[in-house]
RNA sequence: GCGCCCGUAGCUCAGUUGGAUAGAGCGUCGGCCUCCGGAGCCGAAGGCCACAGGUUCGAAUCCUGUCGGGCGCACCA
């Protein structure tokens, strides 16, 4: 269904071609503003001003002249220096009213890491932006043709999942049950740092809490990990976000991959062993010829004593992922709630071909900034300029709650299961006063309570700080996903009763009125704002669009004329009747595709 | 101090590879269920697009500077 902006460029450029302009700029087509004549229109002319040495107008009307019209256009026109297309309103409805598909598959992988949060407590709100963000962003690329990977980075050999289990070991604690796992070694591992704010506890404990960093990264204590990071991936798929694969960093050091990263580096002449001096016994990586404006441009990988900074496991994963190193084995894990399978690095799996991407896409707040351009200098460092440049930080913004920032310490944090919980009461509440014949209520409260959440996280620009506050985080009106999703539900409404009257003529496009040019106008920019959202990496493009493909929807359903309906579906003439049921059968499902893509529901009813 | 990001209506935000009269939601005020779902629709009020220069036929959008705010600059992760 795409194709209305692009035939126009095509013909547009081959008219440039006939009056003899060489070097053509990039030619763009808009939507006419509502006032104007026309349906599209380009300011080309304006552009060209200059290289012809003609007067916008003039260059206007010689194009006008020259342009053959593609199909659906019944005639151009110039206004000032614009160029203005009048489409025939039964092409534009007939248009929009064809079914969506994803766009064919092409180019390499592209790998989306996300979520990757310490297995040693809940997830807070904080989390909740990158889930959201991440899982949106992975499934707008898939409809957007490319082949897409999705990544959960397991950091097992954390100092925090250490105090973690440290602490249940410490207070001597045993699970009964009563919270969920994650909740509860998150209140041991508070308690554990509320007990070493004392500086002489916490130097008294810290040997302890070095022993169980060492079992982590031996391995011996996998389970206990496994344990918690159960408990957490059931508060992603309550978020509905899935993924292909975990990989847990205990096996990237394991398997050697570590080893082999740094013996790569070692051999480029930017990493180096300085023997006196601040960095005397470390390796340490010279970062000046790829990052500006370093007042300190070493880098260290290897510490003096011998262990590995955490940057320098960073490296060695971003180097697998895009296939500078190989050798992690996988095994199946766990089937997730669609079905879908899960995979995961293990010793004692096999080879699998996971990683080796052409891009990858690391979704990590902003203050990981630096880290993030570690990793491309140490590919440039490598020779790798090209995967450098694939290598894209999705830099999102901190979530404030309620104006002040999270802090885990002070208690001023909210979990993602409180959140849902809340979300889904509220929805449930709202069903019970405005539908309380609803059949699967208690369903659809969770589809509406946990999309409202998702779209508050993916609505607005990554790189904006947001405030979660509950009234507007869990607002069910204005530019919220329960207005898309009602929506969908009317139109679902209305396709129902059709089904149920046997009301099936076929689509008379010839009868498109105004109204149904202006509603397919709205539709026909799907594809560019899936496109677009690829391309710049953020669901919050579709996500507006969203909102205005729903309120182009609501205004069609409600126009009036004269104090009466204008726009009635059901009760129109036949012919007409079926061209508006195209119309509401391409809404319901285009706006069920963009919900999808944002990981959340469209309800039949609500 | 150096670097990156942000500043658009009372509040929260779209719009920025330069294009026609800067748009939504919330809030305020006024309307709309004899009509397919009022979680909706229509209208009003509300803008020196932080400020000052510059480039351009054309600037919220690009450049320079200034002022506000956030973040980053560890042999932490």
């Amino acid at each position: 269904m795409t194709g209305v902006k692009v035939s126009l460029q095509r013909a547009i450029a081959q008219a440039l071609e006939r009056l003899g302009v060489m070097e053509p700029p990039e030619i763009d087509v808009q939507e006419t503003p509502a006032e104007k004549a026309g349906d599209y229109g380009t300011p080309v002319a304006f552009q060209l001003a200059r290289q012809l040495r003609k007067a916008p107008p003039l260059i206007a009307r010689e194009l006008a002249e020259k342009v053959v019209l593609p199909e659906g256009v019944l005639r151009v026109d110039v206004a000032g220096g614009y160029v203005n297309f009048f489409y025939d309103p039964a092409f534009l409805v007939r248009a929009a009213a064809q079914p969506l598909e994803p766009a064919r598959k092409q180019g390499g992988k592209v790998l989306v890491e996300h979520t990757s949060v310490n297995p040693n407590k809940e997830l807070h709100v904080g989390h909740l932006r990158n889930v959201a963000l991440g899982d949106a962003i992975a499934r707008i690329l898939d409809f957007a043709g490319r082949r897409v990977e999705v990544l959960n980075y397991i950091d097992d050999t954390g100092r925090q999942s250490a105090e973690s289990l440290f602490a249940l070991e410490h207070y001597g604690l045993a699970h009964d049950g009563a919270k969920k796992y994650d909740h509860w070694v998150g209140e041991a591992y508070v308690r554990l740092h509320r007990e070493m704010a004392d500086a002489e506890a916490k130097a008294r404990l810290e040997p302890a809490i070095r022993a169980v960093l060492q079992r982590l990264e031996a391995g011996e204590l996998r389970g206990e990990i496994e344990k918690l990071l159960a408990a957490q991936l059931e508060t992603m798929w309550n978020l509905n976000a899935e993924y292909d694969v975990l990989v847990w960093e205990s096996d990237i050091v394991r398997e050697g991959l570590l080893q082999r990263a740094l013996a790569l580096l070692e051999q480029t002449p930017y990493v180096s062993r300085p023997s006196e001096g601040k960095y005397a016994g470390a390796l340490v990586m010279d970062t000046s010829a790829f990052i500006e404006g370093m007042e300190d441009p070493y880098l260290v990988l290897l510490r003096s004593d011998g262990t590995a900074t955490y940057t320098a496991k960073d490296i060695a994963f971003q180097f697998w992922k895009m296939g500078l190193l190989s050798g992690l084995r996988f095994r199946p894990f766990t089937r997730q709630p669609s079905g879908r399978e899960l995979y995961s690095s293990h010793p004692e799996g096999e080879p699998m071909p996971f990683g080796g991407a052409e891009e990858t896409i690391n979704v990590i707040d902003v203050r990981q900034s630096y880290p993030q351009q570690v990793l491309k200098a140490a590919l440039e460092a490598a020779g790798r300029h090209d995967l450098a440049e694939g290598a894209y930080h999705l830099a999102y913004e901190t979530v404030l709650l309620e104006g002040r920032p999270l802090s885990g310490r002070k208690g001023h944090t909210v979990s993602v299961d409180e959140v849902l919980e809340e979300a889904v009461r509220r929805a449930r509440a709202v069903i019970a006063e405005k539908n309380p014949q609803l059949a699967d209520a208690d369903d659809v409260a969770r589809t509406v309570g946990i999309g409202a959440v998702r779209f508050a996280m993916v609505k607005t620009e990554p790189k904006k700080q947001i405030d979660f506050r509950w009234e507007q985080a869990l607002s069910f009106e204005g530019d919220a996903a329960p207005y898309l999703q009602y929506a969908h539900a009317r139109a679902a409404s209305i396709l129902r009763k059709a089904a149920e009257q046997g009301a099936d003529d076929e689509p008379d496009f010839a009868r498109a009125t105004p109204y149904e040019v202006e509603l397919a106008k709205v539709l026909l920019r799907f594809e560019e704002s899936v496109q677009k959202s690829a391309e710049l990496k953020t669901p919050h493009v579709l996500a507006q669009y969203l909102l205005d493909l729903a309120a182009a929807w609501n205004a069609y359903y409600n126009a009036k004329q004269g104090g009466r309906a204008a726009t009635p579906v059901l009760s129109a003439a036949k012919g007409l009747r079926g061209l508006r049921l195209a119309l509401v059968r391409a809404l319901k499902s285009n706006m069920a595709t963009g919900l999808r893509l944002l990981g959340i529901g469209a309800p039949q009813a609500m």
